[in-house]
DNA sequence: CAGCATGTGCTAGAAAACTAGCATGTTCTT
DNA sequence: AAGAACATGCTAGTTTTCTAGCACATGCTG
């Protein structure tokens, strides 16, 4: 996770990773107190600036990208929430992830991680 | 994860999480790029104010503890990445966690959660 | 065509974040 | 006692963030 954006770039960031792709509209329809459409155009021009993002235009119309690939960026995260909250543990993390009072688990879900966890175990 | 903590605000109260308790020493010491032992600590009262911490005096000095107790943070935490990274599948982060590719799991760690899931499972 | 809706580039002012310094207090060492 | 080390409360200046508005462009509709 990276920790030299600031509190509006990584909302914006969030919704990008999360959505994988975006329009500043729909960025704008995604933020918690959203400001106006030309104030997160600003920021998303900063971000790209920053190389953080890169946009592509569709019909006319912007549509903007993370630089990161998602799975590098899925990686990143994830070291940051087990090393913050766990410990450093990912068995504690997964554990947490598991746990039935935190979420409940589809059986095809617990049949699939079993799986995994057996060929991890080899 | 709150969505209203500034840059520096956020690093701070990942270091708090990320050790359970702190002095501002402690906590300059952890920073990334590091400011001033005073900066830190107008940045600690700025938390305290807006409830994020409190502090109790110990040997004439302040440690620093979140408010929140830490297994809600980690909730919190955990929900966050799962929305963001893995559209909000925890199979998906499980998976993620698992994989040798990322983590080298302990065989116990791996007996442990295997024990896990099979008690989910039921 | 004109007007409206929707889009971008850019700007600049307001607000917030960030920072370090000063004054003061406590404890320890010489 | 004096000085140094370490601690806090507070301030204010600097920098960055945040915001919305303006000018201009494009496409659609009546």
């Amino acid at each position: 996770m990276n920790e030299t954006l600031s509190r509006r770039e990584r909302q914006i960031m969030d919704v990008l990773h999360r959505l994988g792709q975006a329009s500043a509209a729909d960025i704008e329809a995604e933020l918690p107190d959203a400001p106006s459409y030309s104030a997160v155009r600003a920021h998303l021009r900063t971000l790209e600036e920053k190389g953080h993002l890169r946009h592509e235009v569709e019909q006319l119309r912007y549509v903007y990208f993370p630089t990161v690939n998602p799975e590098r960026a899925r990686k990143s995260a994830v070291r940051h929430l087990v090393d913050t909250f766990f410990g450093g543990s990912p068995a504690d993390a997964v554990a947490a992830l598991i746990d039935p009072k935190s979420a409940k688990l589809k059986k095809a879900d617990l049949d699939r991680l079993a799986q995994l966890i057996e060929e991890a175990r080899r």
